[in-house]
DNA sequence: AAATTGAGTTTACATCCGTAAACGTAAGAA
DNA sequence: TTCTTACGTTTACGGATGTAAACTCAATTT
């Protein structure tokens, strides 16, 4: 059996990495670190500490090119997104997590096909939707007066 | 002029301390405590520390009560649930923020008007949402093969 | 072959966070 | 008034994170 890492967590640093692994879909340590200089004033080294670190956590493998390592992602991109706004709506009011995402919906900027696509979920939830969703900020049986 | 403390970051425990306090408006650390141990295996140590940190954090306010406090919350939850996302979301990747909101909008529970609130803010952004929003991984001028 | 370069590894260190015990002190009980 | 309770504060400690210098070798250059 494998080591089975499907609960990688990613730090906002590493995070920027991953991004450069997932857009390239590989790369060497040399394109990161010229990348990631670019767009931070993160030094070679700070840069070689996170891909060490991503390479440990299982985020990303390693394929020896020559001198150097080839970096892939182990990780999928979407799948990690995904999961860490889970995370993160999870662990706020269940009460209160519609109205925010009518805010972040507001704000962010979507393509036409993004928007028509996430219309159409929410479209075919509307039949099944609850009247109200409760709030659980507090243990079970407490009263609310959210 | 005041502490302007509009940059509160709150970790993910201390997040539960809050939830309470945002919920009941405002609460004493007997109703706190009493709360969080059903919730988690929490020693009442630990979660004084996070009252603690909230308070020297400006999150919660302290009023004198007698022998004790009463706390208050000190920043929205509303504001600090949309921050909290749209910072998650502008750390990942342009192109694919759209697809995880479906995919969080798909697997979230929602009530009735919630979902029909999203359809409206979408449908609202339909005439200008521009036909594709540019993966924004990469440095300017990078070659993008997303 | 010797010197140099550079990729990956080791070590470093301050801060934050989760978790919690210990303590000081004022209020309430005896 | 003295003892006790309990609230808020101080101290503790390991792990994660941001940030980065130093070091080890193997490969490349001279």
């Amino acid at each position: 059996m494998a080591t089975t890492e499907l609960t990688v967590t990613i730090s906002d640093a590493e995070w920027r990495v991953m991004r450069i692994v997932w857009t390239l879909k590989e790369a060497d340590s040399r394109t990161i670190i010229d990348l990631l200089e670019q767009q931070h004033d993160w030094k070679p080294a700070t840069i070689k500490t996170l891909i060490g670190r991503l390479v440990k956590k299982g985020a990303l493998a390693t394929t020896k090119n020559g001198r150097q390592f080839i970096y892939t992602p182990l990780i999928d991109e979407q799948s990690a997104m995904d999961t860490a706004l889970i995370t993160e709506l999870n662990q706020m009011c269940a009460m209160h997590r519609g109205t925010s995402l009518a805010h972040v919906l507001d704000q962010l900027e979507l393509s036409h096909d993004d928007v028509e696509n996430l219309i159409d979920v929410l479209q075919k939830k509307l039949p099944t939707a609850p009247t109200m969703v409760d709030c659980d900020c507090l243990p079970e049986g407490c009263e609310r007066s959210c």
